[in-house]
DNA sequence: AATATTAGAGAGTGTAGCTATCCAGTCAAG
DNA sequence: CTTGACTGGATAGCTACACTCTCTAATATT
């Protein structure tokens, strides 16, 4: 298949599927001639893949490529995967490490041992969490173990869910193609959720019943 | 307090107030000379949820201009803050109204309707998750109902939570500031606890015993 | 009087993700 | 065998965003 092809079957313009050749996203096609290559139903794949974690996840590229570096290293297990996959994901701030930070980042590390989670030290989330109770606290909102429980136990039944979903007997290019996907495609659907919900809630307390 | 102070006590540079300023995310000091103005504790206030906003909820400076709008009308309620947030936040794509997303629009629909939710025809959530459906489809991931309903179960038992919290009884300047801080930044948490239990979850399953 | 600071406005910066234009080489149709 | 569309590859340009810098005239502090 020709690039036209290619950017016909995937609805990406050739313009972009150039582009994201330059960026080493997409690995070249098989030349046959000096202005002629061949793609193949595996560009086709990569192609939509890196559509989508543009798309819905809102990666930037720099990040897609970290993750397809990943994907394409035959070296790496599940769990090493989804760790590159989450750190490719991570907030991209480095926060002051004042005395403010440090306290609860503490207290993040208490909680999450009091849970009995196995994370890394240096997992990116760890970061954001702290960010965000920062932050939360800083505007003057509770942002406490209290508040933390019920979301840590909503995370934990979907990270259950989620893993125990993976199937581990499928060839390693659709496993790992499957974690990444859902690692990334699944927090939209989350987030969406949670939003529709709100609304919903919101609805029932604040609004007029339906005529 | 002059913007030098302004700036010290927010950790925002001059220049950036300055530009907030300019864009109208912050109402202009009280002029008290030619070059001369005087801020105060709103102005504070204001500028830390501004960058709360930029810097957790990472949201573009036009949809903060739209959310503090809202928070600044004194004829919108509770119900309909939060719309205005949630509408602020959503996805900025508008898909192409093909037959696949035709089809999968209306399986949200029918999902929604079935929970028995309340949500607007024109909630931005609807199609941020008809979005990660049809590209989670798209790349042949399993996303109907079945794999839905743990989530959607999840948001409604958070939602309950995050509705029930909000105290009526408080200043409405109170009230809408956490509304609206609730809205944005308790989603970074709630990620980075799914990214910290999918973490945990999977060195259970996948990585060897701690020694 | 000398120095620093201020408000306000415009221009400039850097990054990200494309998009447009060229060019020589290639292919298929007539 | 010519014509015209298309190709890979390289380079430059574009738009949006969030600042950041520079300048000016007016003020404040010492």
């Amino acid at each position: 298949m020709l690039i036209s092809e290619l950017s016909r079957r995937s609805g990406v313009p050739i313009a972009t599927i150039k582009y994201y050749l330059r960026e080493g996203l997409l690995p070249p096609g098989e030349a046959t001639a000096a202005t002629r290559a061949e793609y193949d139903d595996l560009h086709l794949g990569r192609l939509r893949l890196i559509r989508a974690l543009v798309e819905v996840g809102n990666l930037p590229l720099a990040a897609i490529r970290r993750i397809l570096g990943a994907v394409d290293n035959e070296d790496l297990d599940v769990h090493g995967l989804l760790g590159t996959a989450q750190y490719a994901l991570g907030p991209k701030v480095d926060p002051p490490e004042d005395e403010e930070w440090q306290e609860t980042s503490d207290q993040v590390d208490a909680f999450l041992a009091d849970l009995g989670w196995r994370v890394t030290s240096f997992a990116p989330a760890r970061k954001m969490l702290t960010q965000a109770l920062v932050t939360l606290r800083r505007l003057g909102m509770p942002a406490g173990a209290d508040q933390l429980r019920p979301y840590a136990g909503a995370a934990e039944t979907l990270a259950r869910e989620e893993i125990g979903r993976i199937d581990t007997s499928a060839p390693r290019s659709a496993l790992v193609e499957g974690v990444v996907v859902g690692t990334v495609l699944y927090e939209p659907v989350l987030i969406a959720l949670c939003r529709l919900a709100q609304e919903h809630q919101s609805a029932l307390r604040f609004a007029p019943p339906r005529s």
